[in-house]
RNA sequence: GGGCCCGUAGCUCAGUUGGUUAGAGCGCACGCCUGAUAAGCGUGAGGUCGGUGGUUCGAAUCCACCCGGGCCCA
């Protein structure tokens, strides 16, 4: 063994040395890096670098003015921010201009629970005052959102984002309803909606609070109305169909009679009528024959069935109201069920959601014999002028006299209530505005415009459209304040023609001066040409609508009030993206509104995510408690962390989040992170210009890393492109770990500490490092831009400028021997575990003390790298042998590259135990 | 209840038109290094591919049903 040498070579070896610190310290750093690119005006510099390269439009879709963010709206940013910064450093230009939603009922209520606090009642507040309330309360709601999402390092905009509620935002919106005014796909109508008959008012779902309710529940006869015999010849003679309802205020606006398609009725034969004195033996009832049992019980009757035919059979067959001189027909729907009751429905289109429904379909009106408070009408048989609370009452016994009731009695449930004043609500048909689904063929256009979008994935296509198939008209009007007013003038004569679209043009010039609230504030006068009269009936006594649009309307025409308007903008956008309930809102609202107005679909491509749950796979709720605040773990971890979480997730399903995830995460990011500091570490004085050695003259082992880096280049670009994000982490991380971490780096690093300064060797290396930092650093860039940007910053010879004015870029690259890669690595694999073997058996020390033998060594793969075994398997002997056998090596150890071989000079003075190579770094 | 989806090792993901003992990384266990050091390297153990039934010579892959979960409706 060598003598110890007083001769200390740590200076001599060429250590990594780098600034870029092994932690990210990322909670701290972060906000300085944002602010730094603030005032560098990062996106302005992006933009101005970008002017003339073909453009992709990433349309945002405007989250709601209102509460802190949560971890959805963080995922949809983040994979937001990562298409536009991938899609930017693929050299397009691809502004990202953020909007809100500001109008509608949420906020409404938060202003609203406001004033309560301040003791201030309804009556006292002007509208107008209070949808300037609202007005300030959405702009709040606004900067903090701006400033959670500008945290997580979401880049774009911000200084100039769009808002539904600007005067500008408004107006165009005014236009857009404006143009299906014009083209007749705006029509009025009624629908029935959740009504407060205490308050007077209709009530939103949100208002709606369910509380236990003591109804009647009634069994009615529907008597036939014309021979059934066709169906089965033994539906002859008294004949009728029974019904169940909790509701028997609504039998007055009755207009039909619903069964399933699939649902086998029976026709029973009354044997005995017990004491149910509506009854009589003879006489047929038709009900659902899973429930005959169950009714046959509760009317007290016993009967035989005398046929069957499935509900389908019935179809508009004529039966009569119980006691107005009218027909009930049979409706055939998906909506009945056999839950309950008889599995025959009452329907009254006026007084029910899908007994509306069933009623479009069939083209019944949705009747409402109602008024604003709870009052029949004028000339309505039998409950004129009473209350419907009394009507129930007046109901079951009018029905009793008249012979159809069957059974009655009290059944407690569940039941809508006013949340204001709790009294149980009703449903009420009000007139209300639609765009029409078939006016302009809207339906059809809208399906064929999804036909010719780009789902990602596939499948959103099948979802939405299924929905456009299935959905009714669109109601867009609500009974509220604070929104965009549907700006129709009306003359008492019922016509709306003289809202022409010059009219319409006028209005909206005078909302983006003053805002909508110009709409109820000034005169009628002020929105019509002097001298204006009625083109129908020539008549000037004119009101306007009152009611608001439905805020989907507003983001509907985000296409046209922000695309359309911003010259760095275009539509079809090339992108929208949001979850996946946005199939049934604003991809839909978007869509409808485009098509019913332009006759195209605002977007080339639609990509939707799923929603975070926990680590169970449940979804995230207060109540269970297993809500993880994205303002949480940026404050504990770094914006990187939480964004590194979005990238690695595959976004197509649900999106799993715990402690768990996240640490791993964060492992992984530190991996990263260090693979990139050490090659920073040894690039340390490295300067591209003059000492970087041309791609085809390097080392073949170098080559083969470029080679490995140029695949990963390859396919990482590809997943940004196709949007598959998750597999980016994947294969870098996988990449830092296996080829670099656990093979190329460690073999390099003899010749990166030991080998002469200025070595082509050594310089081969720092090329290929140089190579790999500038590549990683760009590829992480979209996903982590907080740390690429740091990094980028340590790059020798790197631009001054930012990481993200960067693009990417392929790489040289030259094919490799796969084969004998593949069989290397195996017998690699192979020694590895005879080393462990032989570690722990003490045989050995470490590798680099070993002698290997290794049967029919492939010695021409090593010298075509340029590398000798030695230094591929990190030993001090490899040679050729019968099998894989370990022992320990002769030889000294280079106390300066520690490399166990022969010295170079026994003899020398000073330097008697270097190795040869060593010997002629230092003393050569 | 209906529509659209999801369910592969503890975790995140691969598994090409159904075809040899189902892969990777992380984590874990054990060991090494101390010249990437609040780092790095090696080895190893982990899966009846949600369940059941079917089609097939052969199924994680195709079909049916069931269970669990998500979104949207009702």
């Amino acid at each position: 063994m060598a003598e110890p040498t007083p001769f200390d070579y740590r200076p001599t070896v060429f250590l990594p040395k780098t600034d870029f610190p092994m932690r990210g310290g990322l909670p701290q750093s972060e906000p300085k890096r944002l602010a730094a690119w603030d005032e560098q005006k990062l996106y302005q510099q992006l933009r101005e670098a970008r002017k003339d390269a073909p453009k992709f439009i990433l349309h945002d879709g405007p989250p709601y003015a209102n509460g802190s963010i949560h971890i959805g709206h963080a995922v949809n940013k983040v994979l937001k921010d990562i298409v536009i910064r991938s899609r930017s450093m693929m050299g397009f230009d691809a502004p990202y201009v953020p909007g809100w939603d500001c109008h509608g009922l949420p906020i409404e209520l938060k202003v609203e629970e406001a004033f309560k606090k301040k003791k201030r009642s309804k009556e006292d507040i002007s509208d107008s005052e209070f949808r300037a309330e609202c007005r300030t309360y959405a702009k709040g709601q606004i900067d903090i959102q701006r400033e959670e999402f500008k945290r997580l390092g979401i880049t774009g905009d911000w200084d100039n984002p769009y808002i539904t509620m600007d005067y500008a935002f408004e107006a165009n919106t005014v236009r857009e309803i404006g143009r299906f005014l014009a083209n007749g796909g705006l029509y009025k109508g009624a629908k029935p909606v959740h009504w407060c008959v205490s308050c007077a008012t209709a009530l939103a779902e949100a208002e709606v609070e369910y509380e236990d309710h003591t109804s009647h529940s009634i069994y009615v006869k529907f008597p036939a109305g014309e021979s059934l015999a066709d169906i089965d010849a033994a539906l002859t003679g008294d004949v009728s169909i029974v019904i169940w309802t909790t509701t028997p205020w609504t039998i007055p606006a009755n207009l039909a009679v619903s069964v399933g398609p699939a649902i086998e009725y029976s026709a029973v034969k009354i044997n005995s009528a017990g004491d149910n004195g509506n009854l009589k033996a003879g006489e047929i009832i038709i009900l659902a024959e899973e429930l005959r049992d169950s009714v046959m019980a509760a009317i007290g009757a016993e009967g035989e069935t005398i046929a069957r035919f499935n509900g389908a059979q019935l179809d508009r067959r004529i039966f009569r109201h119980p006691y107005l001189d009218q027909n009930a027909p049979i409706l055939v729907g998906d909506h009945v069920t056999l839950d309950a009751g008889t599995g025959s429905v009452h329907t009254a289109p006026g007084h029910g959601q899908e007994d509306y429904e069933i009623g479009l379909k069939y083209g019944l009106p949705a009747f409402n014999p109602v008024d604003n408070t709870g009052i029949f009408h004028p000339g309505t048989p039998v409950v004129e002028g009473r209350h419907v609370y009394q009507a129930n009452a007046i109901m079951v016994e009018h029905l009793q006299n008249c012979g159809a009731l069957l059974e009655t009695s009290e059944i407690r449930h569940s039941y809508p209530h006013c949340w204001r004043c709790h009294k149980p609500l009703i449903f009420r048909a009000t007139p209300q505005w639609f765009i029409s689904m078939e006016t302009n063929q809207l339906r059809d256009k809208a399906l064929a415009e999804i036909k010719k979008t780009r789902w990602t994935p596939e499948w959103g296509e099948n979802r939405i459209r299924g929905m456009v198939e299935q959905r009714p008209d669109w109601c867009v009007s609500r009974q509220r304040n604070w929104g965009v007013p549907i700006t129709v003038i009306r003359c008492a004569c019922g016509s709306c023609k003289v809202t022409t679209p010059e009219v319409i043009e006028g209005i909206a010039k005078q909302v983006e001066e003053g805002g909508a609230d110009v709409w109820f504030a000034r005169d009628i006068s002020a929105f019509l040409p002097a001298g204006a009269s009625c083109p129908d009936c020539g008549g000037t006594d004119f009101t306007r609508e009152t009611d608001i649009l439905d805020v989907w309307f507003d983001s509907g025409s985000t296409h046209a009030c922000v695309l359309e308007q911003r010259d760095e903008l275009a539509t079809p956008a090339d992108l929208y993206l949001e979850g996946s309930d946005q199939h049934r809102g604003w991809f839909q609202s978007s869509l409808l509104e485009s098509v019913g107005t332009r006759g195209v679909a605002p977007f080339k491509g639609v990509l939707t995510h799923g929603f975070v749950v926990d680590k169970n796979g449940n979804k995230m709720s207060k109540s269970r408690g297993n809500v993880v605040a994205p303002q949480k773990v940026i404050q504990q971890m770094g914006a990187d962390i939480l964004r590194l979480w979005v990238a690695s997730s595959d976004y197509s399903a649900d999106i799993r989040i715990s402690d768990e995830i996240l640490t791993q995460l964060s492992e992984a990011y530190r991996r990263i992170r260090n693979t990139i500091r050490f090659l920073l570490g040894n690039l340390d004085g490295f300067d591209p210009a003059h000492d970087a050695v041309p791609y085809n003259q390097r080392v073949a082992l170098d080559q083969w890393a470029g080679h490995r880096l140029s695949l990963l280049e390859k396919t990482v670009h590809n997943a940004y492109e196709s949007y598959q994000f998750h597999r980016i982490h994947q294969e870098i991380h996988n990449f830092c770990a296996v080829d670099l971490g656990g093979f190329y780096l460690d073999v390099i690093k003899d010749r990166l500490y030991c080998d002469d300064a200025d070595s082509v060797r050594r310089r081969s290396a720092r090329a290929t490092l140089y190579d790999l930092a500038d590549t990683l650093i760009r590829l992480i860039a979209p996903v982590l831009p907080f740390t690429a940007e740091e990094a980028w910053q340590y790059m020798p010879a790197s631009a001054s400028e930012s990481i993200h004015l960067q693009t990417f870029h392929p790489l040289e690259d030259c094919p490799v021997d796969e084969a004998a890669w593949e069989r290397f690595f195996s017998m690699r694999e192979q020694v590895n575990t005879a080393m462990d073997q032989a570690k722990k058996e003490k045989v050995v020390g470490s590798s680099i003390a070993a002698r290997v033998t290794v049967p029919d060594l492939d010695i021409a793969f090593a010298s075509a790298l340029g590398e000798s075994y030695e230094q591929l398997l990190s030993a001090a002997r490899v040679e050729s042998g019968s099998a894989i056998t370990i022992s320990p090596a002769d030889g000294v150890k280079c106390p300066r590259c520690w490399n166990v071989g022969a010295p170079a000079d026994h003899s020398h003075a000073d330097h008697n135990a270097l190795c040869p190579r060593c010997f002629d770094v230092i003393a050569g």
